[in-house]
DNA sequence: TCCCAGGCCATGT
DNA sequence: ACATGGCATGGG
């Protein structure tokens, strides 16, 4: 079992409350608790974090080896902290749009993270049309029916968690009990079933995708081809699950600031499939293509926050 | 009541 | 190629 398999992130490590799912990006507190700490869960094991004032991370417990992997590394690389801020942009973005330029300023900290493939996989198949909290609540009932119950103890207080299931254990689930956890929608449950199916049956494997430096267009067409997945899900789990930060998703609220903020017509039209790959050349002519998608999600989250008025990551 | 929420797919033109 | 409706439910 790989390393990512137990990870569970929680808000903060003082106030422990509500678990992030897999797919929601980490945005550092970066207005005034800078000093609050939080807590990641690997291999059951609870780990310690603080944020360092240029956006790295620091991690307070000793210095633990998982599985000949000393865990700092393993959270440095989990936080992407390699990635430099100020190159995902096109050069003339700052000329272009100074006041974006300049609104995006309280959005640096934020962190994708190298998300387990697998779960991000499923957890984005989850997240179609329906409300954040809908999508968060289909997750993290995954876990708690099909997932590991184990507990952890943190300030004395024992927190039970759940490890999210397995591909064995989703492809063997039964399609009706599943679709309690896929807010009652059978087809998405059967997708699931068949996703987590090819993954046993090998005929997917995502570390192998992951891995390979094929080129985005071609793991997007490979992701496409399991039911369920199109190219916005696809393009999700190549940057939050694969590490691809060039893979630049485009949904409804990245449709409404490429209108509104970058003045595409295209963003005025319907997102079919032809829309959504002259939207995505487009936005990689004032973005750094090879970070186009992380640049999109720093947009994507100053456009929830500071135009809907949306707090939730 | 109506519309939208981090879409995808089958069907009809 | 494009438009439309179904899937599903909760909240503004």
């Amino acid at each position: 079992m790989d390393l990512y398999s137990h990870i569970i992130k929680l808000k903060s490590a003082v106030d422990v409350k509500e678990s992030l799912f897999s797919g929601q990006s980490f945005l550092w507190d970066n207005y005034e608790n800078r000093n609050d700490y939080y807590m990641t869960v690997i291999k059951r094991i609870p780990i310690i974090i603080r944020q360092l004032t240029d956006n790295k991370v620091e991690v307070i417990s000793d210095s633990i080896t998982v599985d000949s992997i000393l865990i700092s590394d393993f959270i440095n690389n989990y936080f992407s902290v390699n990635v430099d801020i100020n190159k995902i942009y096109a050069e003339n973005f700052m000329e272009l749009y100074p006041d974006i330029y300049s609104m995006l300023n309280g959005y640096y900290s934020l962190r994708i993270l190298r998300q387990e493939p697998f779960e991000t996989m499923i957890s984005f198949m989850c997240a179609q049309g329906i409300g954040m909290h809908i999508i968060r609540k289909q997750v993290s009932m995954l876990k708690k029916f099909y997932g590991e119950k184990f507990s952890i103890t943190f300030n004395g207080d024992e927190i039970i968690l759940y490890s999210f299931p397995t591909p064995q254990q989703l492809a063997n689930a039964d399609l009706s009990q599943l679709s309690l956890c896929t807010n009652n929608n059978k087809l998405r449950a059967a997708n699931i079933i068949l996703a987590a199916k090819s993954v046993v049956e090998g005929k997917l494997d995502l570390n192998i995708l992951g891995a390979s430096e094929i080129p985005l267009a071609q793991l997007r067409n490979t992701l496409c081809q399991i039911r369920g997945i199109g190219f916005k899900i696809a393009d999700c789990i190549a940057l939050f699950g694969l590490g691809r930060f060039d893979a630049f998703p485009i949904d409804t609220h990245v449709k409404q600031y490429l209108g509104t903020w970058f003045k595409s017509t295209t963003a005025l039209r319907s997102l079919t499939p032809a829309n959504y790959l002259i939207l995505d050349a487009e936005a990689r002519t004032f973005l750094n293509p090879d970070f186009a998608g992380y640049a999109g999600h720093i947009l994507f989250h100053c456009w929830r926050k500071e135009i809907k008025k949306l707090h939730s990551f």
